[in-house]
RNA sequence: GGCCCCAUAGUCUAGCGGUUAGGACGUUGCCCUCUCACGGCAGUAACACGGGUUCGAAUCCCGUUGGGGCUGCCA
């Protein structure tokens, strides 16, 4: 079954949310699993809420999840000919109207029904009206005339409910097809695409369920044939309300810049609705060799973002470090500066990454590392009683620092341009790191002191924070040099506030 | 208000007539340990309610309640 298609066909109001972000993952999922295609559609017809930078969002934030279309992107501001030709045919057949209702006119109907608390439907007033050629040039709408013969009804068959859903035509307005500009409506729209490119499934949000109905009306008066119908269920935020920007980052590029991984955001949203079984981490492959919609949820779910970041904790702590350096480098904000691509950075980012669970927090985790000089905070050191013997042991520390054997930290003859030197520099860094820690150790035991005791010490001294990366691991990446100039400052620093 | 949809722990979910109701996040305790993490082990917590159907219901049916969606010349 190779004609299956699916599409996502966002309209660019907004940044590419998590909602979309998901219904296009399950669109391009399903299709990729059946081995169909996935294509975009941008639905720009409402030209006022169109931007050119929320379209240009929506393009980037799937390139950067890896969803890709299979075929060009289609524009629907560039179909409107099309549109225009369907809807002749229509006219033609009497099964849409002209209509010539001034918004203000419709607004008081509107008004009228409610207040006699009925349904607030379009009062019918032109569909029996036969035109002349001069009222057809005030202004009008078409509206689709929908049988209102009793009894008439129409549902479809929902894939994710496995159920058929159905609703009496006379629920149903005569809705406009074509506005007053001209410019089609996105229930019209929707179906001369959706039908002239071949779309086999529709998978899309829960809000549209009640489009559908209006959608097949379409099809049936074109003599389309109708497509599959899927409705996820929406993302709800933390209070059970609809997803919105006070529940957080709702935006895909917001997850990015906040240091989230694409692999996690995908991994979560795909797990947000669906399952296979108890399985929690899914690769893009993965998802697309398990995923159906049998197993999608029918209820709303409740984002979660500690989920989300368990996940992504789970995705750095795989990655390489350069992987990593380079994507923090990536969203990096103007005030950094970008990381240095070298094994030093790499030893002290492959130790932070179990550490952290964005790349903001390991950017963040790196400071001591990455700013030449530190100040040492009073308030937190204050609650350490330095004493004589601290500051002998600083003396003897930074003399052990100081005879280190430099061939320990020479890093001049690796090479980082490709994978395999940065693989072998891996390596070799992991030896550098025993080599210290051994190093360290016999210095240690010579002196009858334990690594216990003096941890904390060296920690202060080197980035004045009580919660670091391991000594051993800080000596290597900051190299002798710094590491005495540090040590030589603190001395200092606790000199003074002995006085 | 009307129409449509949904209902297993705080959250995501497995379950598809017979289970000690399983997993994951979170959380708590312990172990590991140079701090913090990672990791390991253990614990915590759920079938919304009421009627049916059935020898037997988390599972099937009906209702109640709660939640969500739609009710635009937005998509």
């Amino acid at each position: 079954m190779n004609n299956m298609k699916t599409r996502f066909a966002p309209s660019p109001t907004g940044y590419l949310h998590i909602g979309g972000a998901r219904t296009a993952l399950f669109n391009y999922a399903y299709a990729k699993h059946y081995g169909g295609k996935f294509v975009l559609r941008i639905e720009d017809t409402d030209f006022e809420r169109s931007e050119k930078k929320f379209e240009e969002d929506i393009i980037e934030s799937l390139k950067w999840l890896s969803i890709f279309p299979d075929e060009e992107i289609i524009f629907q501001s560039d179909r409107l000919n099309i549109y225009r030709s369907y809807i002749d045919k229509l006219l033609k057949e009497d099964k849409a109207y002209y209509c010539f209702c001034s918004k203000e006119l419709l607004e008081e109907d509107r008004n009228k029904l409610i207040a006699e608390s009925k349904k607030p439907m379009y009062v019918g007033r032109c569909r029996e009206l036969k035109p002349d050629e001069a009222l057809l040039k005030t202004p009008h709408v078409i509206r689709f005339r929908v049988d209102r013969s009793p009894g008439v009804a129409t549902g479809f068959k929902d894939l994710i409910r496995n159920q058929h859903i159905s609703v009496a035509n006379d629920e149903i307005d005569d809705f406009v097809l074509v506005r007053e500009d001209g410019i089609p409506t996105y229930n019209f729209a929707v179906v001369i695409d959706d039908a002239l490119t071949g779309i086999t499934h529709i998978i899309r949000g829960d809000d549209h369920v009640s489009n559908t109905p209006k959608q097949i009306m379409l099809y049936n008066a074109f003599g389309f044939n109708t497509p599959e119908f899927a409705h996820v269920s929406m993302i709800l935020g933390s209070d059970g309300k609809r997803l919105s920007k006070r529940h957080g980052a709702t935006s895909v590029n917001q997850y990015k810049k906040e240091g989230f991984l694409p692999e996690a955001l995908v991994n979560y949203l795909i797990r947000l609705g669906w399952s296979h079984g108890n399985d929690e981490i899914f690769s893009l492959e993965e998802i697309i060799k398990y995923f159906d919609l049998k197993n999608i949820s029918k209820s709303a779910a409740i984002f979660n973002t500690e989920k989300l970041l368990w996940l992504n904790s789970h995705y750095i702590k795989s990655k390489d470090p350069f992987d990593l350096i380079d994507m923090i480098n990536d969203i990096r904000g103007d005030l950094e500066s970008p990381l240095n691509i070298d094994i030093k950075t790499a030893s002290l980012v492959d130790s932070l990454k179990s550490r952290a669970k964005t790349l903001v927090e390991l950017r963040q985790k790196l400071g001591f590392f990455v700013n030449e000089t530190i100040d040492y905070k009073d308030e937190i050191l204050s609650e350490f009683n330095f004493n004589e013997s601290d500051l002998l042991f600083l003396k003897s520390f930074r003399e052990f620092i100081d005879g280190l054997n430099n061939e320990i930290f020479n890093s001049d003859n690796i090479d980082l341009t490709d994978k395999a030197g940065k693989a072998n520099a891996l390596e070799m860094l992991k030896n550098s790191i025993e080599s210290i820690k051994n190093e360290f150790n016999y210095f240690l035991s010579k002196n009858n002191w334990t690594m216990k005791e003096k941890a904390m010490i060296i920690r202060l001294a080197f980035t004045g924070e009580k919660v670091s990366p391991p000594i051993y691991e800080i000596i290597f990446a900051m190299g002798k040099e710094r590491c005495i100039k540090r040590i030589d400052k603190f001395y200092d620093y606790i000199i003074n506030i002995k006085r």
